[in-house]
DNA sequence: CTGGCGGTTCTTTTT
DNA sequence: GAACCGCCAG
C-alpha cells in the first residue's frame, strides 16, 4: 500500500515522529511546530503502514474542541470516519467506560454528572444542613479542596490526617460530600476520572480486555495531565500497549489545577523504551518572536530543553509600549488595530491577550466607543448559562423526580410561592425520612403539613413536573419538541421577558437556541452500542454537561479576539497584543509565594508570545485602576528577560524615547509593593512612598502603601511601635520628616 | 417572598 | 467597580 501521502508534506522531524517505531514515544512539540498534525498523521500511519485496526486506537485530548478537530482531521486524511476508534477528552472517555460498565463501577444505572456549578451548590447545601460555619470554611475553598484531592487520585479515606482544625473540617466535609454523591448517584468531573481508574484497577477482566483492545494510546497536551489522568493512562497502556505522548513542558500552565509537569518531565522513567523526538521548527512566528520566546523561557530551570527556530526570516521586532495608564494602553492598542485594519488585515486575525478577565473591561469600552467588533472568549459557555441550566434541570427532574439538585434549582423558578421556608421544610423532612425531596414534598401535600397557601403551591409544582414526565415520555415528540414544550409548561419565557434590560431578551434567545440544539442532537451517530442509555434525552443531558459548548454563536463574525492567556493556548494570530505586562499582574502577585508558580507564569508568557505570527505588541501601564483603586506597578520582569535586540520601544506622543535598557528596573525578590512604590509620590499630595512620617498619636513610621488620590487618598503607615495602620491623608495630621 | 442595601471579595478555569 | 452574598424591611 502506498503510504507516502501520509509523510509527504512533513519535515524530517515530523516524519520521524509520525513514523516512529511501535514503542512508547514522547514527542516534544514546541509551539507552532505542527503538533496536531503529527498526531493525526501518526494515527493514519498506524492504520496504513502497520495495518492497525481503528479499534485498537485511542486518542485522548483535554478539550472537546481539540477532540472534534482531531476527529475531523483524521477523517479528512484517511477518507472516512474511523469506525471503532475512541477519540475524546479524558472525561468523555472515562464517562463512556462508566456508562458501559456502571455495575462494575458500583454506580446507579442512571447516574448523573454535575458540573462545577452544581458541585458548589451541593457543597453549600451540605454545609447548611450540617450548620457549618461558611466563613471559616468558605464553600468555594471546600470545593477546591475536594477537587484538588480528586486530581491527586485521593478519596476521603486516602487524605492524610491533619492536626489543624481547618484541614480536619475540610477533610470531614469531603467524607460527607462523598457519601451524599454516592447515595444520590451524582458524579462530579473529578469523580469520572477517579471512578474510571478504580473500575479498571478493581476489575482485572475488564482491564485485560481494554488493555488488549487499546494497544495504541495517543495523548495530546501531555504536559497538562494530572495525577489521576496519568495513573489511568499507565494502567490502560500496561506493559503490552504503547503510548504516544505529544506535549510541551514549556507550555504547562495548568499546575494550579493539578496538572503535573513532572508527568512529561519523567516520562521515560515511567514508560519503558521511550524514544523522544523534538519538534523545534516553528511554522508560525517570525524570528524575532521566537528569539524572544526562547530568551524568556531560558530563565526556567528543569526544562526538557528545546529551542524554536524558523527559516522564514526575522520579521519585525516586538514593540513595547508603556501606557500612562490602562486607558492610554487601550487607546494605543486600538490605534494600532485601526492601522492594521485599514491596511487590510481582518479583525479576526488580531488578538488581545490579558492575564486576568478584569482587564478586558477597559479595552471593551474603548472598542465599543470606536465601533470595532470584538468577541470575548471564555466567560459563560452556552450550557453553563443560568436559563439553560434551569431548562435542563426541568428535563432532569422529568426523567428522575428524585434528582434533588434539579429540584432545588427549579422548585421556585419562576417564582411560584415556594419560598425558603417551605423548601426548608421539604429538605428537613427528606433528611429525616432518608428520602428524596420529591417524596418529601408529596408527603407534605398529602398530610397538609404546611399552611394551605404553601401546600397548594407545592402541589401545583408536583403536578407541573408530572405533566412534564408525560411530555418527555411521549414517543412521537422530537427532543427539540420536548424542550419547547417543557419551557412552555414551566413558563420560563414570560419569566425572562419580565427581566429588565437586555438580559431577559438574551435569555429568551438562548432558550430558543436550546430548542435548536436539542433538535439538532443526533444520538444515533454516537456509538450507542456500548452506552446503555435508555433515551436520547439522557444522552443529550450528559453531553450538555461534558461539552459546555461555544461561548458565542457568531463565531464567524469578523471581530477582534479578546481572551485570557490561558484560553489562547493552541491558537494563533498574525497580530497579537500582550497587555498588562506588569509586576503583580503578570506575573500575578498570587504566584510569588509558592515556589514553581513563577515559572508557570513565565510559561504562560511564553505561550502568549508564541501566539503571534507576524507582529507582537507588548504593553503595560504605569498606573492602573484595578478593583477600584490605583496601583503603580513596574514593568514585568518578563520584559527584562526578553533579549533587548528583539524589542523596540514605541511612544505615541514621542517626545522622549527612552532606550529600553536604562529604563529597566532591577528586581529583588520577593518584590513587595512597598519596594516597588519606593519614592513614588501619592498623586495630589505631599507624601511619597518610603517617607518617614510623624503622627500626633501613633508616633513615627514609614509610608509603605497607599490607595486613592487627592482628598480620598489613604496611606498605610508602618509605625515604629503601633504596627501598620491605614490613614486618610486628608484627616490624619501627618508630618513628613525628611 | 421580594427587593434593596451594605459588606466583602477580587488569577487563571480545558472537564 | 462590580458581582455576589446575606440580612432586613415591606
Amino acid at each position: 500500500m502506498d503510504v507516502s501521502f501520509i509523510l509527504d508534506a512533513l519535515n524530517d522531524k515530523q516524519r520521524e515522529a509520525v513514523a516512529a517505531p511501535l514503542q512508547n514515544t514522547l514527542i516534544l512539540a514546541g509551539a507552532g511546530s505542527g503538533k496536531t498534525r503529527v498526531l493525526v498523521h501518526r494515527i493514519a500511519w498506524l492504520m496504513h503502514a502497520y495495518e492497525v485496526s481503528p479499534f485498537s486506537i485511542m486518542a485522548v485530548t483535554f478539550t472537546n474542541k481539540a477532540a472534534k478537530e482531531m476527529q475531523a482531521r483524521i477523517e479528512q486524511l484517511v477518507g472516512l470516519p474511523p469506525q471503532g476508534m475512541w477519540v475524546g477528552t479524558f472525561h468523555s472517555l472515562a464517562h463512556r467506560l462508566l456508562r458501559a460498565h456502571w455495575r462494575d463501577a458500583g454506580l446507579k444505572q442512571n447516574f448523573q454528572i454535575m458540573d462545577s456549578d452544581d458541585q458548589l451548590r451541593l457543597i453549600k447545601r451540605i454545609m447548611r444542613e450540617q450548620n457549618i460555619d461558611e466563613t471559616r470554611w468558605p464553600p468555594k475553598q471546600v470545593c477546591w479542596f475536594i477537587n484538588a484531592q480528586k486530581d491527586e487520585g485521593r478519596r476521603a479515606a486516602h487524605v492524610p490526617p491533619s492536626n489543624d482544625p481547618f484541614s480536619q473540617g475540610m477533610h470531614q466535609l469531603y467524607y460527607t460530600y462523598e457519601e451524599v454523591c454516592e447515595r444520590t448517584g451524582v458524579l462530579d468531573f473529578g469523580e469520572l476520572l477517579l471512578r474510571a481508574h478504580e473500575l479498571l484497577l478493581n476489575t482485572p477482566a475488564l482491564l485485560r480486555h481494554y488493555q488488549q483492545r487499546f494497544v495504541h494510546v495517543l495523548v495530546d497536551e501531555f504536559q497538562d495531565t494530572n495525577t489521576i489522568q496519568y495513573a489511568w493512562l499507565r494502567l490502560l497502556v500496561g506493559d503490552q500497549g504503547s503510548i504516544t505522548a505529544v506535549g510541551d513542558d514549556d507550555q504547562s500552565i495548568y499546575g494550579w489545577r493539578g496538572a503535573k509537569i513532572e508527568n512529561i518531565q519523567h516520562f521515560n522513567k515511567h514508560f519503558h523504551d521511550v524514544s523522544t523526538i523534538r519538534l523545534e521548527q516553528n511554522y508560525r512566528s517570525t524570528g524575532h518572536i521566537l528569539k524572544a520566546a526562547n530568551g524568556l523561557i531560558k530563565n526556567n530551570d528543569d526544562r526538557l530543553g528545546k529551542e524554536l527556530w524558523t527559516d522564514s526570516g526575522e520579521g519585525e521586532p516586538i514593540s513595547l509600549y508603556a501606557g500612562f495608564n490602562e486607558q492610554d494602553e487601550a487607546r494605543f492598542i486600538i490605534s494600532i488595530i485601526k492601522k492594521w485594519r485599514d491596511d487590510g488585515t481582518s479583525l479576526r486575525d488580531m488578538a488581545i491577550l490579558y492575564r486576568s478577565n478584569a482587564q478586558s473591561r477597559v479595552i471593551e469600552e474603548c472598542l465599543v466607543r470606536e465601533q470595532i467588533a470584538y468577541r470575548i472568549y471564555g466567560g459563560h459557555r452556552f450550557y453553563d448559562r443560568l436559563e439553560i441550566k434551569n431548562a435542563l434541570a426541568y428535563a432532569r427532574l422529568g426523567i428522575d423526580v428524585n434528582d434533588d439538585s434539579a429540584m432545588e434549582r427549579v422548585i421556585n423558578i419562576p417564582p411560584r410561592g415556594i419560598g425558603e421556608r417551605s423548601i426548608g421544610t421539604i429538605r428537613e423532612l427528606a433528611r429525616d425520612q432518608g428520602c428524596s425531596m420529591w417524596q418529601a414534598a408529596m408527603e407534605i401535600v398529602r398530610q397538609e403539613l404546611l399552611p394551605a397557601r404553601a401546600t397548594n403551591a407545592i402541589k401545583a409544582f408536583l403536578e407541573l413536573i408530572q405533566g412534564m414526565q408525560l411530555t418527555i415520555q411521549t414517543d412521537n415528540l422530537s427532543l427539540g419538541d420536548i424542550f419547547e414544550q417543557l419551557i412552555k409548561e414551566a413558563g420560563l419565557i414570560p419569566y425572562h421577558e419580565k427581566e429588565k434590560g437586555e438580559k431577559g431578551a438574551a435569555r429568551v434567545e438562548n432558550l430558543k437556541e436550546l430548542v435548536n440544539a436539542a433538535s439538532g442532537f443526533s444520538w444515533t451517530q454516537e456509538d450507542a452500542e456500548e452506552e446503555e442509555y435508555s433515551s436520547p434525552m439522557m444522552a443529550f443531558l450528559d453531553q450538555a454537561v461534558l461539552d459546555a459548548g461555544e461561548a458565542q454563536a457568531d463565531e464567524y463574525q469578523d471581530a477582534i479576539q479578546l481572551m485570557t492567556l490561558h484560553s489562547a493556548k493552541g491558537l494563533e494570530f498574525p497580530l497579537v497584543f500582550l497587555t498588562g505586562v506588569e509586576e503583580n499582574l503578570f506575573p500575578s502577585r498570587m504566584s510569588f509565594e509558592e515556589p514553581g508558580r513563577l515559572e508557570e507564569e513565565r510559561r504562560l508568557c511564553y505561550v502568549g508570545i508564541t501566539r503571534a505570527m507576524e507582529k507582537l505588541y507588548i504593553t503595560y501601564a504605569e498606573s492602573r485602576r484595578l478593583h477600584g483603586s490605583d496601583s503603580f506597578n513596574s514593568p514585568s520582569r518578563f520584559i527584562n528577560e526578553i533579549p533587548p535586540e528583539c524589542l523596540e520601544e514605541v511612544r505615541l506622543r514621542s517626545q522622549v524615547s527612552r532606550p529600553v535598557s536604562t529604563q529597566r528596573p532591577t528586581f529583588e525578590r520577593p518584590i513587595t509593593r512597598a519596594a516597588q512604590l519606593q519614592g513614588y509620590q501619592v498623586p495630589e499630595t505631599n507624601v511619597s512612598m518610603g517617607d518617614r512620617v510623624n503622627h500626633p498619636i501613633f508616633g513615627e513610621g514609614l509610608v509603605v502603601n497607599y490607595e486613592g488620590q487627592g482628598p480620598q487618598a489613604r496611606v498605610q503607615v508602618n509605625f515604629d511601635d503601633q504596627g501598620t495602620k491605614w490613614l486618610v491623608l486628608a484627616f490624619a495630621k501627618l508630618e513628613v520628616l525628611s
